[in-house]
DNA sequence: AATAAAATAGGACTAGCGTCCTATTTTATG
DNA sequence: CATAAAATAGGACGCTAGTCCTATTTTATT
């Protein structure tokens, strides 16, 4: 029943009781998801979670599979809703945004969800097609908006290497996830990394150029 | 039967057949880890892909849980053992050094192993004590190599600075595996990325502060 | 060669899994 | 209010998982 949920919202006059089993239920499977991970998601604790029957929650979703493709592009959504927000409350400048996106994302890796959700999520991606397609959709909209400051900031810079530098911010602030993300070694010191990845990469952005990237040379600042 | 193996090494005359059968196992279960993932190896798998029965590989680790201890201990432990090697076949010049270090990583991360392995270790982590522990003397390792690097590049940093900067390095090059790791999206761009990495480590390397660390405020180039 | 220890196979056991079916209750609709 | 549709609970099914036990074979030691 995946086509149930995603198009009418409670609150509408065709909201029906379902609508709202579905948001309980994806709501439950994304605790389970984060609190043991995917190997610790059962259907019975899923139904447990969200206060129906395992029966009840067979009617909803026909077999786990579709649940969890379910589960990822519900969860997907939201964080890509989140980069549209992210967007707008802009600064000023164009340094501004770009840094305000740095410390948003990297902030936000410091939540329990993130943190333990998107390592599962990487690992599902190496062995379900389904989740690695979502997650590249995920990827490939995050990088939309470091791609228009980044051109901005850099003109001369190729479409390619502009995409390749945006890839390789993207990634390495993901990367930060498992040693500053929620209760993780480093999450004490996740400010001064911060500060520290905004230097970094502006610094990138700013003084980077297709020869650079190409070749491979690094141009000495002497 | 977790102290049996990594003591006796095989052509010793204390090795016995037992040994041999702990090293078949651990690579039956690591192949099953990278193929399919952790919730896809079973001991059922694991005794038929090490060519012995169940209750045979009941004698060698009486649970589960046993069994997957010793393969991250054994799995990291080689990973361990490569950083000690990254070391010595070193360039002549610190810049050098340091972006073999870099490139080495990042190439390595382009295997099958390192792309599949790392991603089940990082979302084990988030619910497993010892996966954590064992993830963090991994990275602590890996960093050392840097953090030496780091010291000799720019010797005004804190010890506390040096570490951050080794950590966002390290982290940032991790984050990278679920891109352009074996057969990802970005496969392709991994010497490109490879560039822009050693480009932006350095530069940060060389031109960071303590005081630009803590304030987080961003030096300007002009 | 005799004997003790190590290694092995096979099966049994319970628990939990995903899935499916059916009867019943609740809800919406004319 | 009658009736159809939606929602729900409960249980059953087969399968597979991890674990455990026992008998047997292989290996090492004296």
């Amino acid at each position: 029943m995946r086509s149930i949920q995603l198009q009418v919202r409670p609150g509408t006059a065709a909201f029906s009781k379902g609508q709202e089993r579905v948001l309980k239920i994806l709501q439950s499977a994304q605790d389970l998801m984060i609190s043991g991970g995917y190997h610790n998601l059962t259907l019975r604790k899923v139904a447990a979670g969200a206060g129906i029957s395992v029966g009840n929650l067979n009617y909803y979703y026909s077999n786990k599979q579709d649940l969890l493709r379910d589960l990822l592009d519900t969860v997907i959504a939201a964080y890509i809703a989140e980069f549209d927000n992210v967007r707008q409350d802009a600064g000023v400048s164009l340094e501004d945004q770009f840094i305000a996106i740095v410390r948003f994302i990297i902030d936000d890796l410091g939540t329990q969800a993130t943190t333990n959700f998107f390592p599962e999520l990487w690992a599902l991606a190496n062995h379900d097609e389904h989740a690695a397609e979502r997650m590249d959709a995920l990827y490939t909209k995050a990088r939309l908006v470091l791609n228009d400051l980044i051109a901005s900031l850099n003109p001369a810079l190729s479409d390619q290497s502009r995409e390749q530098v945006a890839l390789f911010i993207s990634a390495s602030m993901e990367g930060l996830t498992p040693f500053v993300g929620y209760q993780k070694p480093w999450a004490n010191d996740r400010d001064a990394i911060s500060n520290i990845a905004a230097i970094s990469f502006l610094n990138l952005v700013r003084s980077i150029s297709d020869d650079a990237i190409q070749s491979g040379k690094l141009t000495l600042q002497a």
